[in-house]
DNA sequence: GGCATGGTTCGATCATACTTGAACGATCGG
DNA sequence: CCGATCGTTCAAGTATGATCGAACCATGCC
């Protein structure tokens, strides 16, 4: 897979709640977040964001995995990114779902 | 009162969530924030963060004010400073209440 | 009016975060 | 194995935000 096989996620817990929102506060990130609201999708396909440097997309994805957001995992030549729904909800009850639920901007 | 006796106050469902997110991802406007939770307070009594300077204070706020998370009102000589409860429930459902319900970092 | 009070605004400096190409790493298919 | 593929990491440049003193402004009070 590319890159080092694993990559370190955070207890969503010991993560400040200024962190995920500060993740969230980006609109490019916040794309990729509700595009993962459907389910988990192989980072080729996280399509929300077009035309993007692969390295700044990547960047993207770093900040939103230290933040607790989402889950990055090798699977075959690819990666699978996923939304810590449970994680975060069971950390900070009601955030997700209410950014989430927020009007497109 | 101090400074313009009239500060812009958008309507909230003019701001972006993520703009909104933004405003409340930094520890100290977080902090002003949540010593809002119970009630309106003049400028001089947001003890919050203690030993900042009033251009910082007045910054934090401006930040906060233009996000549509607080409100900014002169009274007398001082300024009144209440949070946008309603305003934020009506734009974006859950979001604050999710907020000031997370643990304290 | 004159002056003290409490905040905003301005401008400059400094810190932090975004962006991107290039280099590297791990895997799969022949 | 070997090359191609898909991402991460590194490093450098750029942009954006925080910080804070100084100047300014509106009010209340004498």
């Amino acid at each position: 897979m590319p890159g080092p096989s694993v990559l370190i996620h955070p207890d969503v817990r010991d993560v400040p709640v200024t962190e995920v929102l500060f993740a969230l506060s980006d609109p490019a990130r916040l794309a990729i977040v509700r595009e993962l609201a459907d389910g988990p999708l192989d980072m080729a396909d996280c399509t929300a964001v077009p035309d993007m440097p692969k390295s700044t997309r990547s960047h993207l994805m770093k900040v939103l995995r230290e933040a607790g957001v989402i889950r990055n995992e090798p699977v075959g030549r690819n990666r699978r990114i996923s939304l810590r729904r449970d994680d975060l909800e069971a950390a900070y009850p009601g955030l997700l779902d209410a950014v989430l639920g927020a009007a497109r901007d």
